[in-house]
DNA sequence: TTCAATAGTCCCATATTTCCGAACTATTGA
DNA sequence: TCAATAGTTCGGAAATATGGGACTATTGAA
């Protein structure tokens, strides 16, 4: 059984933030998770499918520790949200800041 | 003759900005270089003065070549100088979306 | 119940990046 | 001309990212 460690808002820093979004295809996950509403891990992919597992795993972990998402267990999928609340809480208008400018 | 290359306005990356951005020790140098107006490296360096000179040299690089920062000589000094113009122009907001949170 | 399929994690070897000491360059001032 | 200053560049060690493959948990069907 996998439990997942979220952050607690205040432990989220600016510069954990940053470093987490500071990736081209992180940046895309965090786009379509705000765009959908919640969804799981492999469908929120970036644009390429043929993304391996173990990175893409890898880049969902990056986010989660950095405090910008929340995964729960639903089923054989995980499904993640963007905790739009904590952030905006810890850094107002930062997200909406950084997003905007995410390449459609 | 060392002469710096700076990336066109349309060359900067938001992937890049917060890449560069994503290291509270160059957050500091910025946000130093914007209440100074304009500044030299070592004396805009992040809190530690123990800090390596190379390393320094190093996180002022990955400033120019992200577009955030240009550099220019002055003397045996290097006066660098953030480049709020291009920045804003290519992101509205987002400089000081996130400068506004960075720990005094 | 058992088995296959699915979704994702974890391990670990390789590749890439960062850190920093040391040697080097350019400029100024004595 | 020489020393001091400010910073770059080089190169090796340390840290981090990437991704293949084996593993785990859950579901749905035989």
């Amino acid at each position: 059984m996998v439990q997942f460690v979220h952050p607690a808002r205040d432990d989220i820093t600016l510069a954990g933030v940053l470093a987490a979004l500071a990736d081209p295809m992180r940046l895309q996950i965090v786009r379509s998770l705000l765009q959908e509403g919640d969804c799981l891990s492999c469908t929120a992919a970036a644009p390429c499918p043929d993304i391996p597992k173990s990175t893409l795993s890898n880049h969902f972990r990056v986010l989660r520790d950095a405090g910008l998402i929340q995964t729960t267990k639903k089923g054989v999928e995980h499904r993640n949200v963007v905790r739009e609340a904590d952030i905006n809480a810890r850094f107002p208008g930062l997200l909406k800041a950084i997003l905007k400018h995410a390449n459609a």
